[in-house]
DNA sequence: TTTGTTAACTTGCGAAATGCAAGCCATATC
DNA sequence: GATATGGCTTGCATTTCGCAAGTTAACAAA
């Protein structure tokens, strides 16, 4: 894997688009965790252990790392609780979010009892532009509000 | 990981559809063997061991052993030579394309220069419908060939 | 018909990644 | 001052990975 000095995959290097995606969250629990930002709302360390997949305590960690590393998500300093912190994805991150939808599709046709909220049922039925764009919303103003 | 009695994993479990998705091919190989069934239009061991990325023989055996148990792709004997195997995907394994889709468009905007084919450029600037669909009337032929 | 070659794997083995349990440490709360 | 909470790290046994080498059946050429 060819990585530039930072130990961060080269993105100037000529490679297939899926081979790199593959590289940066290409294993059983990266995109796990995007999904539980990006879809359940999950913001904390505690959150992510907790996910009904169960990842254990290291494995979250170094994700948690690697997705910082290649600028899929940040980490902010709770404002009001200083030993605490709040996970969120980047504009990178968010961009995942079609290859999350088409990951939907594909498991709910083929599992006999997808287990989805409501609100994700209904967008997978019609357009889910107008959920995806409402989460982008939300998680722009909360980054913002911890920017400040 | 609940398995029924063929250590296949059972699709009448209630889950997540993307924790299902990323338990089949959530990983760094399996979806790079579809994608150079799909988009490559590779078809034989020789072929995948030949592509870039550069995988091993004992984990390409592995990964077209699960693929197969997955039902994602399926095996034949080549028509003409009998110490040959043709590898195809079912049409659970076509249905993976919209995610593939998804990952070459988030590649291609993350990465300078993103190694595709004109073709697939040229789909992905407009509408990716009819390149699907000519690939999978295409496998299908193939399947059907294969069959009789 | 022997000899070599090709296609598709399997095996062995050291290295790395995973999963579980336990421990740690800086806040924060009582 | 004592206890609890959040977010980790560490140790260690097990599993998976990656590389190299070996195997086997089918074909091809001499």
């Amino acid at each position: 894997m060819p990585r530039n000095r930072n130990n961060q995959i080269d993105p100037a290097a000529p490679r297939c688009p899926i081979d790199y995606a593959l590289t940066l969250v290409g294993d059983r629990w990266s995109l796990l965790v995007v999904r539980n930002m990006v879809l359940l709302g999950m913001r904390r360390y505690s959150e992510f252990l907790a996910a009904p997949e169960g990842i254990s305590t290291n494995i979250l960690a170094n994700r948690l790392r690697s997705l910082q590393e290649c600028g899929l998500i940040k980490k902010y300093p709770d404002p009001v609780d200083r030993k605490a912190a709040i996970y969120l994805p980047t504009d990178k991150g968010l961009e995942l979010m079609p290859i999350l939808v088409e990951m939907l599709r594909w498991g709910s046709k083929n599992l006999a009892n997808p287990m989805i909220t409501d609100e994700v049922t209904r967008a997978l039925k019609g357009n889910t532009a107008p959920l995806l764009t409402r989460i982008e919303r939300t998680i722009r103003a909360e980054r913002a509000a911890l920017q400040s």
